[in-house]
RNA sequence: GGGCACGUAGCUCAGUCCGGAUAGAGCGUCGGACUUCUAAUCCGACGGCCGUGGGUUCGAAUCCCAUCGUGCCCGCCA
């Protein structure tokens, strides 16, 4: 409704300044300060006034003078304030706003028809996942639904890189080691077992004697050459490994959650052919060079050759990165890649070979996230230094288990908790804690991982959301169960009124206002998040959502004697539970009914 | 050396793309509110040369230039 809302002022605004033969290119349409009532404004007027030779202020009356508003729905009054022309809405825009959100799919947009893949994670499976990329499934997956949610058709892909030199390394580990030279494993699980071969492998490249060192080389050599030449063998090999591991990481990233559609591995590309048409293409391009034994691309606009054949003559991970997305492309009518930013360069290139291939690289959108830290430095797989994403997940589980038993003395509300409650809560208040805590934050800025910081439970965090949620499902549940206790004793002149039947004019206080307006906003935060691919915006909506919702439960007491002002306020009760819901699960954050 | 990000309160962050109303939150500190629809909540106080210097503009945290600090990248690795 605000998106119509909108539409409107901008009409009336543009049809203003035309009748006053003024230009209507920057409308300066903004949401004004909390402190101002107006729902949106304008600052044209500072713009205009040197144009007009008239005073701000005057030139905003003016404006607000012209414009009828008995030609809109949604607008009640057009004012000004000082140089500011501020638009308030209409009864119809609060009652049309609180029917919209008693949708239990309240802030879904209509759907774009696109069809839209997003790719993210796409780690190489090398070991447990760790805190250090844990950023890219959060974004990643979030991401997805926030696109889904505005209406396009999404797929989550895991690129796998299955091909490259460290897969080679890891399947000559695996073959070569027998176990009983590792250390134990941290878990009995897949990719905790198996990473001790590659750790034991990358020790050995680094610090082995000579004639074992030479030996390996050739191995992975061998692998490498199969892989390239469709060999069978090499590729079962290799995928016995790749899977195993990847099986592992799968249950990790699920716990997120974080699950995908299809696993793609770059093999595929080698497989169908599709690399070798690739190669023969880019030999073709007038860029392409041939310099040291070894076939390369001279980008205009870069320092240094892309080179995309070796001189042994296999392809690099970027020339299949661009068979791969030119088969996104042709699936799919936009692509959105999620990766570290220390991807930028080799993205940038590989949109800008794939320009000279002649597609439309504005069907695709990279989002870069720079990777979380130790207070010590960088986590590893490698060397086994970091935090395991499962550890982080456990520890948040079980501080957020000890704050629900802390918190179960004192509770008010005698809803006897059982013990699956208890896990219930635990896990959905720990695992969106950490999720939150990411999703929240703009990718770009660095993360520091501290312990406390992440497991923090307090305000401006997820559990502070969940909370509200809570007590939305807490007073619908109250209210159905009063409501069932008169269904019991019917009264007369009960029946007379429609059970569903509200009357909007009734919410018309302050908090009641604030939280309609709040709830009409979702879907432009929606818009505006999609378009941007940003959606710590929904993060910060549900922090001012929260603030808005617990305002209006301090001084609203909504059980009433009042049967249509009970009525009235649990529908906009309702709408506020279909907000909250929507917003959490676009963030990829559970929410609760009881905590 | 070159390229790209980041720098806002003691700490963690919104706001920056698209310039507008006294720069907003949370944590921490201090002081208050549970016999109530859930206190994982709420209310109040304290706290800011928006890294620094210039410029553009009626107006700059936001745009431009310079500069400092931090991170990432500049491989026949991925």
């Amino acid at each position: 409704m605000f998106l119509s809302l909108r539409t409107e002022a901008e009409e009336a605004l543009t049809e203003a300044l035309s009748a006053l033969s003024l230009p209507t290119g920057d409308l300066g349409l903004e949401e004004p300060p909390e402190d101002v009532g107006a729902i949106l404004a304008s600052s044209v007027a500072f713009r205009l006034a040197g144009e007009v030779g008239k005073a701000p202020p005057e030139v905003a009356g003016e404006l607000a003078e012209t414009i009828d508003v008995a030609d809109y729905d949604y607008l009640a009054s057009v004012g000004t304030q000082g140089p500011y022309v501020n638009f308030h809405a209409s009864d119809a825009y609060y009652e049309k706003t609180l029917e919209a959100a008693r949708e239990d799919s309240y802030g879904r947009l209509e759907p774009t028809g696109r069809e839209v893949v997003v790719e993210h994670t796409s780690a190489n499976p090398t070991g447990p996942v760790h805190v250090g990329r844990a950023r890219n499934p959060i974004i990643g997956d979030s991401i997805a639904r926030l696109l889904d949610f505005a209406g396009n058709d999404v797929d989550r892909h895991y690129y796998v890189n299955d091909a490259g030199r460290q897969m080679a390394v890891f399947t000559w580990a695996y073959e070569t080691f027998d176990e009983s030279e590792l250390p134990e494993p941290d878990r009995e699980k897949a990719d905790y077992e198996l990473v001790r071969y590659y750790r034991k492998g990358n020790a050995v490249l680094e610090d082995g004697d000579e004639e074992e060192v030479e030996a390996a080389e050739a191995e992975i050599a061998s692998i490498m050459q199969g892989l390239e030449n469709g060999d069978e063998d090499a590729y079962e090999r290799v995928e016995r490994v790749v899977d195993t591991v990847l099986g592992g990481m799968r249950e990790s990233l699920s716990r997120l959650p974080a699950e995908f559609d299809e696993f793609v591995k770059e093999t595929r590309f080698i497989r169908d052919g599709s690399v070798d048409d690739l190669v023969t293409r880019l030999k073709g391009l007038d860029e392409a060079v041939y310099e040291e034994d070894a076939w390369q691309l001279d980008l205009p606009d870069f320092e240094k050759n892309l080179v995309f054949l070796r001189s042994d003559g296999t392809s690099l991970y970027t020339t299949r990165d661009l068979a791969h997305h030119e088969w996104k492309f042709e699936e799919y009518d936009h692509a959105v890649t999620v990766l570290g930013e220390d991807h930028k360069l080799q993205a940038t290139q590989l949109a800008a070979a794939l320009d000279l291939l002649g597609n439309d690289t504005d069907q695709l959108d990279s989002v870069f996230y720079s990777y979380v830290n130790l207070p010590e430095g960088k986590m590893s797989t490698r060397a086994g230094t970091g935090v395991d994403l499962d550890d982080l997940l456990d520890e948040a589980v079980a501080r957020a288990r000890e704050e629900v038993e802390v918190r179960m003395d004192d509770r008010i509300r005698n809803d006897d908790l059982s013990e699956d409650d208890i896990d219930r809560i635990a896990r959905q208040v720990g695992i969106g804690a950490v999720r939150y805590d990411i999703v929240s934050k703009q990718p770009s800025k660095a993360i520091t991982f501290e312990w406390d910081r992440a497991l923090n439970f307090e305000a401006q965090s997820a559990p502070y959301v969940q909370y509200v949620h809570a007590r939305t499902c807490g007073i619908l549940s109250e209210a159905q169960r009063a409501s069932e206790n008169r269904a019991a004793e019917p009264r007369d002149g009960e029946a007379d009124r429609e059970p569903g039947t509200v009357d909007p004019a009734l919410l018309d206080s302050p908090e009641e206002r604030d939280l309609i307006e709040v709830i009409g906003r979702f879907p432009a935060v929606i818009e505006s998040a999609a378009e941007d691919r940003q959606p710590h915006q929904i993060a910060t909506y549900t922090r001012d959502f929260a603030e808005t919702f617990n305002a209006f439960y301090r001084e609203r007491q909504v059980l009433t004697d009042d049967e249509a002002l009970t009525a009235a306020r649990l529908a906009l009760v309702a709408a506020s539970r279909h907000t909250i819901a929507n917003a959490l699960s676009v963030l990829g954050v559970e929410a609760p009914e009881s905590m």
